[in-house]
DNA sequence: GAATGTTTTGCATACCTATGCAAAAAGGCG
DNA sequence: CGCCTTTTTGCATAGGTATGCAAAACATTC
C-alpha cells in the first residue's frame, strides 16, 4: 500500500488495468465496462484514492472554480448572497475562492485569481480596471459585476453586470415619501465611487424635481455605520430647521440611523421623522425597525449571475449582458402613514 | 505572440532564454541574475504571463488553498468571522475556498477539499466524521474547528479546535442574572448536537445549582431566530408563571427573543424581563438592544485558528491542540440593574 | 462461423511548472 | 593571468491526470 498520496497509478497496479481506465472510471460520461468499473472502484476504495483536481484542471483547462471578491462583508446584505450564491455555485458542481477586501477596485487579487485558472469570476460591491477585464476577457474568463457596473468606454472590455432596479427604487421611495406629505425630505449617500449610490440617488432626485421638490439636505454615510449615524447627527443638528424624512442609500445605514434618531435625539419613527432604506435586509423587517425599503431580490440576482457566468462559460460566444432585476417597494412601519395615523405594517 | 494561454516556455523564448530561468524569477528566493531577471519580466509583461498557480500547486505539493466549511452563515456571528479569516489568511499568502451548507457534518464537502490538495482546512460551526478525519491526518492536512469540539475517542485522529470559554461565559451569566435578583430563568437553548450549545449549558446549568437554584424553564431555538421566537412565545404561555429572565444561547436567538418580547408580548426589557446572549454580536451594541452578553473575541479566535494551521503545515510534526480563547462579560442593558435601576450602559 | 458494427481498453502524449544536477559563467585573489 | 570559489544557467525529469488513436474484445446478423 503506497504511503503517502496515492495517485490513479497505484489504483491501476493494483486493479491489473491501465491508468488510463482508472482515469476513465472517474470521469462522468466516459465509456468503461462494468466489470472494469467494479474493479477499479474496489481498489479505489481500499487505497483511499481521491482524483487530484489540480491535474485534472491543468489538463481540461476547467477549474470549476469561480473567483469571488466582496468588499463589504460588514453590510448585512452581503451575508445573504454569499450564501445564496455558494450554494447555487455548489449546486452546479462548482467552487468559490474567496477574496475580502476593502479597496474599491479588486485588480490585484483578481491578478491572482487569473494564476488560479478560475473558470469565472463575480466581483460584489467592487470594480475593476478596464485593463484587467481585458486580460480576463482575453484569457476567455467570464467576469459578472454584482450590484456594480462598469462605465463603459468605447472599445473597452465587456464585462456582465447584475444589479438591482437602482434608479426605480430610488424613484418610487421618493414618491412613497412625497405621498405621505414630506416635505422636508434628506438623503444620506452611499459610497459617491459607486453606481449603485448613483443610479438610487439619481432616481431619487429626480422624482422630486417632478413633484416639484428640492432636497432638504444630503450628507455623506459611505455605505458605513458609524459615518450614516455621524450623517444623521449632522443633518438634525439645528433644533429648528430639521428633515422630517431620510432617505439612506441602503438598509444598513438606515438601521444606524433609526437607532441614532430615537437614543440619541430623542426622536419617534416614524411620529416625528420617516426613514427609508435601500435593499431589504433581514434585519429591516425585525420588530425593531420595520423599515420601509426597496427590496433586491437576491435569489433572483445571484440566479441571474450564475447563469451569466455558466452561459458565457459553455458558449465563449455569448456575449456579457448587464442585466436588471426588478424589486418593490416595501412599506412596513419607518414611514408615517397619512390616511390612518396608527403606522400600521403593509407592504404592497 | 501566442494566442490562447501564455506559458513559461513562450516567456522563454522570447527572452531567448530556458524555461526554467522564467521559473526561477517568479520563483521567490532563487538565484537569478540581474540581467535575466529583467529581460525575463520584460518578456512576461509583453505576453501578459501569469504563472500557472494549479501547475505549480501540482508541482510544490502545496497548494495554498485553505478550505472552509461554514454552516450557519446567517447567524450573526459568522460574517465577521469569515471576513476576518479571510483577510488574515490573505496576508499569509493563503486563499479561501468556501463552502456553505446546513448539514451538522461536512463530510461530503471535505472529500471534495480534498480533491482540490488543500493545505489545510477550517470548518465552522460544523463538525466531522472521525473516518474522514483520519483521511485528512494521514494526507498530512490539518483540520481546525472553529467553534465546535470532537468528542475524542480513544485512538481517533486527532484535529484541532478554537472555541471561547463556552463553560465560563455561561456560568457569568447565570451569576449576573442570580445578582440582579432573577429566580425564574428560563434557558432557550441552541443545536442540541452541538458543543457550544452543551457546554454553555453546563455551564450555566452549574451556576445556578450551586446558589442554589433550579432552571425555571427551558425550550429550544436551534440556533435559529424563528425557532427563538417560537421559543419565547412558549415560555411566556401562561399569564401567570413566567420567566423573569432569558438566557439565550447565541445573540442571534437572544435578538430575536427580544423583539418577540417588546412587540409580540407587550414587555420590556429589562424591566419586565431580563435576555442575555452569547457571543456580542456588532448588533448586539446596537442602540435598539444593547445586549447583555458573553463577547467571544472573533479577531483572537481567527488569529489562533490561524496560527494553529500553519504551524502544523510548517511542521507537520506538532500535534493538533484545542485551544479555548478567553473572552468576557458585557453587561449592557437588556438586564435589569439591582443598585441604580437606570439601566445604563456599562461594560466590565 | 464469417463478416460487420459497436463498445471497451491500453498506449502514448500533453498540460505547465519546479527542481536536482552538472556545466558554464562570473568573481576573488595572489 | 591562472586557479579556486561562488553564482547563474540549462538540461532533463517529475508531478497526476485526460484524451486521441489504434488495437482488442464483444455483440449482432445472416
Amino acid at each position: 500500500m503506497p504511503s503517502g498520496r496515492v495517485t490513479s497509478i497505484d489504483v491501476a497496479q493494483r486493479a491489473g488495468v491501465s491508468q488510463s481506465a482508472v482515469s476513465r472510471v472517474f470521469t462522468p460520461g466516459a465509456s468503461v465496462g462494468a466489470r472494469m468499473r467494479d474493479k477499479v472502484m474496489n481498489a479505489a476504495r481500499e487505497l483511499g484514492y481521491e482524483p487530484n483536481a489540480l491535474a485534472r484542471s491543468l489538463i481540461t483547462g476547467r477549474s470549476q472554480i469561480i473567483g469571488l471578491v466582496i468588499s463589504q462583508l460588514d453590510n448585512l446584505f452581503y451575508p445573504g448572497v454569499l450564501d445564496q450564491l455558494s450554494r447555487t455555485l455548489q449546486a452546479e458542481g462548482f467552487h468559490l475562492l474567496m477574496f475580502v477586501t476593502d479597496d474599491a477596485d479588486a485588480d490585484s487579487l483578481v491578478a491572482t485569481m487569473l494564476q488560479y485558472r478560475v473558470d469565472g469570476i463575480v466581483l460584489g460591491a467592487v470594480s475593476l480596471s478596464s485593463a484587467l477585464a481585458q486580460r480576463c476577457t482575453d484569457a476567455g474568463i467570464p467576469v459578472v459585476l454584482f450590484n456594480r457596473i462598469l462605465a463603459r468606454r468605447r472599445g473597452q472590455a465587456a464585462v456582465g453586470s447584475v444589479r438591482g432596479d437602482n434608479a426605480r427604487g430610488g424613484r418610487l421611495l421618493a414618491e412613497h415619501l412625497i405621498a405621505q406629505g414630506h416635505r422636508r425630505i434628506a438623503f444620506i449617500a452611499g459610497r459617491e465611487d459607486s453606481s449603485t449610490n448613483l443610479e438610487r440617488e439619481r432616481g431619487f432626485m429626480k422624482a422630486l424635481e417632478r413633484h416639484p421638490q428640492r432636497l432638504f439636505a444630503r450628507a455623506l454615510g459611505n455605505y458605513d455605520r458609524d459615518q450614516a449615524a455621524q450623517a444623521t447627527r449632522a443633518l438634525f443638528r439645528s433644533r429648528r430647521n430639521r428633515p422630517d424624512a431620510v432617505f439612506a442609500a441602503s438598509d444598513h445605514m438606515a438601521l444606524a440611523v433609526m437607532d441614532t434618531l430615537r437614543v440619541e435625539l430623542g426622536l419617534r419613527v416614524p411620529d416625528d421623522v420617516s426613514v427609508v432604506g435601500f435593499d431589504d435586509v433581514p434585519q429591516a423587517d425585525w420588530h425593531a425597525y420595520k423599515l420601509t425599503t426597496f427590496a433586491q431580490p437576491v435569489g433572483r440576482m445571484v440566479q441571474a449571475t450564475v447563469a451569466l457566468l455558466l452561459g458565457q462559460l459553455r458558449s465563449a460566444a455569448l456575449a456579457p449582458r448587464n442585466l436588471i432585476i426588478a424589486g418593490e417597494l416595501v412599506v412596513r412601519a419607518s414611514t408615517r402613514d397619512r390616511r390612518c395615523e396608527t403606522g400600521s405594517t403593509h407592504s404592497i
